[in-house]
RNA sequence: GCCGGUGUGGUGGAACGGUAGACACCGGGGACUUAAAAUCCCCUGGGAGCGAUCCCGUGCCGGUUCGAGUCCGGCCACCGGCACCA
């Protein structure tokens, strides 16, 4: 019978839908095991082939944790919020809802034609008023905890979107979702004080299982820097202080920068004899964006405060101050003290205004260039007191002398910034809080959430940069809740990261209408065992949701500090470029491309786009192979970590794969035992896929899998052979592992299915072969293989490898010395004998024993240098003489060939 | 510039310091077939040789080791993140 793929496939999604196999049961015996993806943003375009590489991971994951007898919590849900969504529906004038509610419909038939595990009692819609009631309602503990504020500031202002971006978002300048420039713009916004909890989002990591690179990022995105604050006083009455982490150059201050926004220069206008200059510098400077200010190599620029001077408090020395746009409001205290001689901003700032370049410690050369060092060890000079110290010994030095002087104090510092929590966009969470004049912003009772979107005509964003939601007039204007007076609501709404900074809290409980979720529902699921999602979220929604689950913490809503005990990242599928240069024959046709596309036609894969035409949709996929051949292949692509390219030829290997286990149900005899022969495989395959799978090594499994299938055509197999088979088939492709398990008549007589079997288990012993290939060395190099019975001792094995031919002809006239067996518990055992043909030929005398070779060899190296070199000459020169020699005779031969 | 990662056949990729290239794709040959598809079997890193065999080969240069794709030092190339953060 033929592998009728379509017909298995929807036979069983029809009765998982019926039966919920997977339906997670809070508060059950068993352990827990909560495994958890990213869930997906419902655009348009539905599901694209980069969603199955983590779906289909953790579901094979969680599928094997069920079969261990863990109770099981895999759920899925949509992140709804966003700007595409909104854009679409201002464009073809449907309601964002109406649209969200259609891809989320698209995304679940195309989730559950893959045949995933997931949970479809849990979903989570995070546009939901059900679920953004307690987005909202955690919001506004936030705001009585005084995390949430409002302040006037310069923000990021994408001109396309019209709407405010975090950061975060922002990416070389321009929008990250649409690409247009960024410009700053000063408004009113909400914040999160996501900085109080710098400290813990960096310490806390310790005790996580992350993948490394993901700890980096996190620790590099909020950027800890422990330093020095110090005082100078100024010629004015207002002392200024400066942020350094090198207290140890301050004898080398010759200037000191302040930030063209900072309001000490307005305060100081009278002070300030080139005022107008000023004024014009701090104009010019507010007109470029942070991304031109922030180019690369530019030339430093600024304005000399004339009738400001300010006094280096360790030399008492009197030194300049300029206002410079290098210097950045938002880091540190918007003033920074000038070392040329060791900071190359600095250096280039003093070289372009003729300012003094003071060398304090010694080692570089600071005519030509800043001296940056990081060595701790340089000397300190010109610098009083610390003379002679080390850098490392300097900089607590001065920061002591600083304290005791009362100038200057330690201070930590964050690149991290506050978290703007505003869009004025419509197709968001509303902000629950209310603006009375008497009583100032004020939340809306709790009892009135969720604060509901409400229906609007229009959702465009408006030229004035307010929400779309300002023009409802009728819904802005309310009462307070506070005094009963006139008040009017909050109209920009949370951006759209704010559903997912608490998703996978609501699984647990998702339909609790009284509280987020109960408190035994977190207690037995929390925290999430495994959480997979992709580097681009390391630094947004990983940091933001950390942040979240810790002032959930704080208020005694959750019961752990960390929301995610283990989290792994997926490596992007690419597409196959179709302008790669390999693509073509001819050097013309290469030219023409480069010449057209420039280093893009050199990539041979890059990003799947509609205009490249290399997109690859999962239903057509599916439809050509079906389901499980999809998910085996999106697992046996490469590398889980590495990106990937997709590959329309490779796809039907694992097509082939799955019709060859289907095949071998018709060869199986009816015998039930396993066979005898096939036990090495069973077992090793079943230690090999237990273990690559906890890995995420879905490649080997698989590569594993496969071999064992190919040992089953060679050996013949048994219906108690394939159950093994199918057993671990079934968390891979689970549709065709419960057909061929019913079919083979395993399910009739287990009274369950395949998925519900326990994980099979292995027999060490049983995982080695009768007789086994074992490889023998000679003085390190593979010599011949010999082939041994499984239970062979040493002195059989060493006898064996001796006897044999090839060994023989190395060891002729050689004595051996030494035979180290290196043992293999599990692949094959290897002899090493160590014979005297490496020593000999070089130095090695007739009758010496390579022992006393060996020692008088390495105790001339000690000596001098000259045997050593000769020892190279021998050894490493000759090879790369013969490859030289080698590929001037390719080079003869291509010429030959082609002119 | 700083941080992280990766370099292995025609291709995707395997290899606790111990037989480099598992497993697959492509390609070649054969069987079955009127034929094609599908399926099954064999070959498939490069070079020399009729052959047994031998030599070379994991980005480059060196080191450690009996033995290095793997460890160490120094380069080169590419990818990702951050970047006037004082």
């Amino acid at each position: 019978m033929r592998y009728d793929f379509a017909a298995i496939e929807k036979k069983w999604q029809d009765r998982w839908e019926v039966s919920k196999p997977y339906a997670a049961v809070t508060g059950s015996d068993k352990p827990k095991f909560y495994g958890l993806i990213e869930f997906p943003y419902p655009s348009a375009a539905g599901l694209h082939v980069g969603h199955p590489r983590p779906f289909t991971a953790i579901d094979i994951v969680t599928r094997k944790k069920r079969m261990e007898g863990y109770n099981v919590l895999y759920p899925i849900g949509f992140d709804a919020f966003g700007l595409p969504t909104e854009n679409f529906a201002i464009k073809n004038h449907i309601h964002p809802a109406i649209v969200t509610k259609q891809n989320i419909e698209n995304f679940t038939r195309q989730l559950k034609m893959l045949g995933y595990g997931f949970d479809w009692d849990r979903v989570v819609d995070t546009t939901d008023p059900k679920y953004y009631k307690w987005t909202q309602w955690i919001f506004l503990q936030m705001f009585k905890k005084g995390l949430a504020y409002k302040t006037t500031m310069p923000i990021n202002w994408c001109t396309s979107c019209k709407c405010g971006l975090a950061n975060e978002e922002v990416v070389e300048g321009v929008c990250e979702r649409c690409g247009s420039p960024v410009v700053r713009k000063e408004k009113s916004q909400w914040m999160l004080r996501i900085t109080k909890y710098a400290d813990r989002l960096i310490d806390d990591l310790d005790d996580l299982d992350f993948i490394e690179r993901v700890k980096v990022q996190q620790k590099n995105w909020i950027g800890r820097s422990t330093g020095c604050e110090v005082t100078f006083k100024t010629n004015t009455p207002d002392d200024i202080t400066v942020y350094t982490t090198r207290a140890d150059t301050l004898f080398g201050v010759s200037y000191v920068v302040i930030s063209p926004e900072h309001p000490l220069l307005g305060k100081w206008r009278e002070n300030i004899k080139n005022w107008d200059e000023v004024k014009a510098y701090q104009e010019a400077a507010s007109r470029k964006s942070d991304f031109e200010r922030g180019e690369l190599n530019k030339d430093k620029t600024g304005v000399r405060l004339e009738g400001i001077e300010v006094i280096n408090p360790a030399t008492g020395a009197v030194v300049p101050m300029f206002t410079s746009d290098y210097v950045l409001m938002g880091y540190g205290t918007g003033i920074v003290m000038g070392v040329p001689g060791h900071d190359q901003r600095d250096w280039e700032f003093a070289t372009k205004f003729g300012l003094p370049i003071v060398e304090v410690v010694k080692g570089g050369d600071i005519t030509k260039e800043a001296f940056v060092s990081k060595d701790e060890d340089a000397i300190m000079v010109n610098s009083g007191f610390l003379n002679g110290m080390t850098v490392k010994e300097a900089i607590p030095a001065m920061k002591k002398y600083a304290e005791e002087q009362g100038w200057g104090k330690e201070k930590v510092n964050y690149k991290l910034r506050d978290w703007v929590f505003s869009r004025q966009r419509y197709w968001g969470e509303p902000i629950p809080l209310v603006n009375c004049e008497k009583c100032g912003w004020v939340p809306i009772p709790e009892s009135e959430l969720p604060l509901v979107l409400p229906q609007v005509e229009s959702y465009e964003p408006t030229d004035d940069g307010e929400s779309p939601l300002s023009k409802m007039t009728e819904w802005v204007n309310t009462t307070c809740p506070c005094c009963g007076g006139p008040a009017k609501r909050e109209t920009d709404t949370m951006p759209n990261w704010a559903g997912s900074c608490w998703y996978f809290l609501r699984y647990m409980d998702p339909h609790n209408d009284d509280a987020p979720f109960s408190k035994e529902a977190e207690e037995y699921w929390g925290p999430v065992d495994w959480y997979n999602g992709g580097m681009e979220h390391t630094t947004l929604h990983l940091l933001y949701s950390r942040f979240w689950h810790k002032f959930l913490y704080d208020i005694g809503v959750v019961h752990t500090k960390e929301p995610y005990l283990k989290r792994t990242s997926h490596g992007m599928i690419l597409g196959k470029n179709p302008h790669y240069v390999g693509n073509v024959e001819t050097e013309e046709e290469k030219q023409a491309l480069i010449e057209r596309y420039g280093n893009e036609a050199l990539r041979p894969s890059v990003k799947m786009s509609k205009s490249l035409g290399n997109v690859v949709n999962p239903d057509d996929v599916v439809k050509a192979y079906g389901a499980d051949t999809m998910r085996v292949y999106i697992m046996f692509i490469g590398d889980f970590e590495k990106t990937a390219t997709w590959s329309d030829e490779a796809v039907k290997g694992s097509k082939r794969f799955l019709d060859r286990c289907w095949n071998l149900m018709e060869q199986a005899s009816d015998d039930e035992a396993v066979t005898k022969k096939n036990e090495p495989i069973i077992h090793k395959s079943i230690k090999k896929v237990s273990e690559d799978i906890d890995t995420l090594k879905m490649n080997t499994a698989i590569a594993q899998l496969m071999t064992m299938v190919n040992e089953f055509y060679t050996n013949g197999c048994t219906k108690g052979d394939l159950m093994y088979l199918v057993e671990m088939l079934s968390p891979f492709a689970p549709h065709i592992a419960e057909e061929m398990w019913e079919q083979l008549g395993f399910a009739e007589k287990y009274g369950r299915m395949a998925m519900q079997m326990p994980w099979p288990e292995y027999d060490e012993a049983k995982t080695v072969d009768a007789e086994r290939e074992m490889a023998v060395q000679v003085n390190g190099k593979l010599r011949s293989t010999i082939i041994v019975p499984a239970d062979a001792d040493e002195q059989f094995i060493i006898d064996t490898a001796c006897k044999d031919e090839k060994i023989q002809r190395q060891l002729q006239g050689m004595q051996i010395v030494k035979t180290k067996p290196i043992h293999w518990p599990l692949k094959r055992r290897k002899a090493y004998l160590e014979g005297g043909k490496y020593m000999s030929e070089i130095y090695v005398k007739e009758n010496e024993s390579l022992d006393n070779a060996l020692k008088r060899f390495k105790r001339s190296c000690a000596k001098s240098g000259v045997l050593a070199d000769l020892r190279k000459k021998e050894y490493y020169q000759s090879p790369s003489v013969k490859r030289r020699k080698k590929s001037e005779a390719a080079r003869k031969n291509k010429n030959k060939r082609f002119y």
